[in-house]
DNA sequence: TAGATTGTTAATCGATTAACAATC
DNA sequence: TAGATTGTTAATCGATTAACAATC
């Protein structure tokens, strides 16, 4: 067991979603069978790599033959739990709130969207798809009514943890947290961070890493 | 220098704005001082990893000490470039696009969005905090007009590959792509991609993990 | 000075890649 | 059968952690 207390390394998890991608492209080009060395030429990884990862799971291949490509999609989709359903919540209703209640992808794949919840009177009592707004008070009588799987929070820092801690104490199993610091939770209970600013500090990083080194070698001929 | 052209892995990069954030945090609560130890009880990492991401740069400590918090925090700020500034544009001006340039964030930052480009007419001359919404049509003789360091993609699939081109041919540097697709680009442009989609399928992963390997167990047991 | 804590080297751990026997 | 490609073991590589001399 890894240190997330998940069976498989996370490494392995978070490249699943992009095999399945790619599969999934495949199928659409009528594409039925695939080797590991074909796929991993497509995909920019090694051909190993694509065969340790899928035998965390099973042997879904065939030697000399390679893969059945619908049959590894839905392999991998199973695996992903997309064949389930989920009930969802966004905490959050701004413009980010907004925009992921607007995938109509996500429902696609099982994630049903329930309610948003908001402190702004202005946005109490709006709907997206249909979808009320409700009051942010009303979020503990909320989950206690209904069942929800998935928490997504969509609200500034400063409120995040609060928000986390009624969640987690009304049987949420899982938080999709946008907000832009961590959150302290349970064991039991799975948090998916997004952190926003830290992807993009990563860019601005990269930008300059050659300029930084540079001037880091000066420094250090000075001294 | 790393795999991906990077001097410092992207292991260690991607842990500095966490480092910085929690710094701002020790900086607001006029904490002058901190040793790598405390720093690492309060992240939830080892004091061992602290000290070597940071050695990366340089020295910042003091045997004895520990790190002056102050110090630490501009140094890290300006490892991160977020001493500089850059200018920024959106492509695809729907929800999340919109999110985007509303995070005023990003603009303390050093971030400074010039302009947003969508397809849609009707999004087409509105502005968000003052910046208008161009055809995408322009966005060539925009791009040939104003130097624009980072591209940030909130369109579909479908012309992701298409726009990353047009980025990239006309001198931007980096792209920020929230479009759910991989992008070939040349390898002196900078990628930074956020997969919602991948991200979620990690949740409803996890919320089966413990049931699928009790089904994969099963199924050895019969055989 | 004595205590604390860094910077850095060495040891460990985990993830990736290579190799190849098994087998379709 | 011969060729291809898997599943899996072994080797390599990189990242994390531990240890400790240097030094404030």
């Amino acid at each position: 067991m890894g240190r997330n207390g998940n069976i498989v390394s996370m490494a392995v998890v978070r490249r699943l979603p992009r095999y399945q991608r790619y599969l999934s492209e495949l199928l659409k080009n009528d594409i039925r069978r695939i080797s590991s060395r074909e796929l991993s030429e497509r995909m920019g990884v090694t051909a190993s790599q694509i065969r340790q990862d899928l035998n965390c799971f099973g042997g879904f291949g065939q030697q000399g033959y390679g893969y059945n490509v619908e049959d590894l999609y839905n392999a991998i989709t199973a695996i992903l739990g997309l064949d389930k359903s989920y009930n969802t919540i966004i905490v959050g209703a701004g413009n980010l709130g907004q925009a992921i209640a607007g995938y109509t992808n996500f429902e696609k794949s099982g994630f049903t969207l329930r309610a948003l919840f908001d402190v702004n009177p202005k946005l109490i009592g709006l709907s997206i798809r249909d979808i009320e707004i409700l009051d942010v008070d009303s979020l503990p009588d909320f989950l206690h009514e209904n069942k929800v799987d998935i928490g997504i929070m969509c609200i500034p820092r400063r409120t995040a943890q609060q928000v986390a801690d009624i969640l987690t104490d009304n049987g949420v199993r899982a938080i999709w947290n946008f907000s832009m610091t961590d959150l302290n939770v349970p064991d039991n209970i799975i948090v998916e961070s997004v952190h926003l600013s830290d992807s993009l500090y990563t860019i601005s990083y990269r930008l300059n890493e050659d300029e930084l080194f540079k001037k880091i070698e000066k420094e250090r001929h000075r001294n």
